[in-house]
DNA sequence: CATGAATGAGACTTCATTCAT
DNA sequence: AATGAATGAAGTCTCATTCAT
């Protein structure tokens, strides 16, 4: 016999702890929380639907983890990615490239995060509204840098900012499903996108000039 | 016996029926596909199970059909609401209000279609895709005719356009959501902070200004 | 085909949920609460389990309906075979033999009541302690009647009652076990044997006469 | 690495054992046999569940190590407590405080000797069926010789004692519980009550006296 | 002496769906 | 036009029990 065949057995906690997290991610993802089954997803992890329930409790137990998990990567990528002492614009720029870059690679992570988790009842929805939250605070507050350090305009109205936060995130949300659905469109391609776009807004919005019915 | 008295109330079909899509819209958004039971929805329908098996087939049946009639129904609001001889800016403007208008007044609908719809595997999500194609080939439609009318610049690349349709539509979306949970935020008041973000990104595409790192 | 042969099959609801509660009776009192499964007492009442539910609820539900039925015919056998306007020594012995007879002629029931509801907590417990108040208090009341009609003793410490009924219940209970299991003891034989040995217990006790110590 | 030190703690087998015993009869007094789990009594005891598997086989042989000791521990105690060469009243009267004390200082014993091993199938009922026999056998020497020793008649019928001894050992059983759970009544109280009871019960008997309906 | 890792089997419960009236 | 009666299939969760160290 082979060194190392045979079925793996007996491995550390924290290593199959991390497996079961795996196969729930990928399962969720697809199938939705109620659908995903406790049976498929200890199969895909490759053990027993006791020893998933030994190590996270249940499957509401299971689905949190999962959320929790995903959302602390995509901020912490997101974070990662941001140089503080750069220009405002330079720090949006890198963070819409670091979002679409991750949610590129954990497709599965994004797709629990932004459709499963939020069509699941409040605990869960709670639970990454907290994160989009986080993001939205960020992008409000690199769009008052942006403010203050290109225009030196320090009183954009607050709900104006809001909104466009609010949009910015939103756009980012769709375009991250579009560029993982679209043949060829790669991350850097969707944050230039994006950025364009909001770029354009943001200068509109400290120039004071708004659209009009009728001009 | 008297005429109609009793607890039987015979209803023509397409009363009962609606009865019965008005009440399923309502439990598939509270509770999402699966966790949404048919007895629950018969009962709130004020009908027996058979009846709704009768007229609605299965549950996959009954979710298509509520998915259909509330995609319409939001085509149609934003259909109707557009003048197509105006110019484009003004018909733009005008599909934003009435889009935002809609979902703040069908907030079922538009859960299901936004939410749940998504969620639950290929047959449903394609339903929504179709509808979401429509809306987002109805905009870039309207973001070349504007181009035309406003630079003669008819040749923006196509790749760009699908972007920045995929972008503005996410970002209404996003704001729906925002307009519908902020106290005191209007449908009028999120088309507004949306067509500014739109146009003037519209504008510097058109113009060909791009946000450029390190300028 | 004969009339009424094959399996019979479409029952008023009544009948469905009596044939129910006998399987479950006679379940609970050979294997206990949690020892029966609602498998096989759906399969003993030869129905489908989702029907058990369906009418029943929930094992606990079931458990306590079946408590509640069996307690209820006891009480009323006793309440039955007692005549108010005979003398309270009449009424104690029919009061037992009623007792005896019903706990004879149910002994799935006797033992429910007795051995399982009081092993499985609280909610179970309380109702048959609730049935038992109600025959002691019965039991009381007669000892006292009893007391007043044959001596003209009226003051008959209430702590010596009440020990002398649980004493008298209880021996009834173990008798009831006793006559049930030990071949050729009939309910008749058996209310006897504890009439003498409660009368004469109780006429010492008017006549205050106890037993003590080295005397 | 210093002697002994760390949080294991090396016991002798003996006392191992009796921790995990003691652990046992106290769940399995409070939750029933089939509701307590290996699991829990583990904890309770504070040693591995493969720890009491190794010394004590099984849950089934756990139960019945359980009830073995209690019921050793109960016949002991009242063996104990009675002097032999004391005349059979007296003997009657030490018995029944003993078995009152004991029961009083151990419910938890109690309570699985009463209660669950009863009710969980022949295996454990015979076990506590042979100490019940014990008991009633005791009693019953008690009684014939208190019919010798008092009035010189050997010959009371066998049937009539073996009915006084079980009514007299179901009205103590139901004392025990009785006084355990009533506010101050006393182990010797709840003695005195019987005695008296039985007493009386007995000199009718040896005196050839029955109640009779309608006399 | 002692335990962390692991599972087969079975429990309760719910649901979409149909049949006979 | 409408429903009370009924079920096959599947899902979450727990438990007694065993290895390998």
């Amino acid at each position: 016999m082979g060194a190392g065949a045979g079925k793996t057995r007996r491995m550390p906690r924290a290593v199959r702890e991390r497996q079961m997290l795996d196969a729930a991610v990928r399962t969720f993802a697809r199938l939705g929380y109620r659908a995903a089954s406790m049976d498929g997803i200890a199969e895909l992890a490759g053990v027993s639907k006791p020893l998933v329930y030994l190590y996270l409790h249940s499957k509401e137990d299971l689905f949190t983890a999962v959320i929790r998990r995903e959302a602390r990567a995509l901020v912490d990528a997101v974070r990662a990615g941001v140089e503080p002492s750069l220009p405002a614009d330079a720090q949006l720029w890198a963070g819409l490239r670091a979002f679409f870059t991750h949610t590129a690679e954990h497709p599965d992570g994004w797709a629990v995060l932004h459709h499963q988790a939020r069509t699941h009842g409040e605990p869960f929805a709670a639970e990454v509204a907290a994160m989009r939250e986080e993001i939205v605070a960020f992008v409000t507050a690199l769009i008052g840098a942006a403010a203050r350090e290109a225009h030196g305009t320090p009183d954009l109205p607050a709900r104006d900012v809001a909104g466009l936060a609010q949009a910015l995130v939103g756009a980012a949300e769709s375009l991250a499903g579009w560029a993982n659905e679209t043949e060829g469109v790669s991350a850097k391609e969707a944050a230039a996108t994006l950025m364009n776009f909001a770029w354009a807004g943001l200068g509109n919005l400290m120039r004071g000039e708004r659209w009009a019915a009728g001009r």
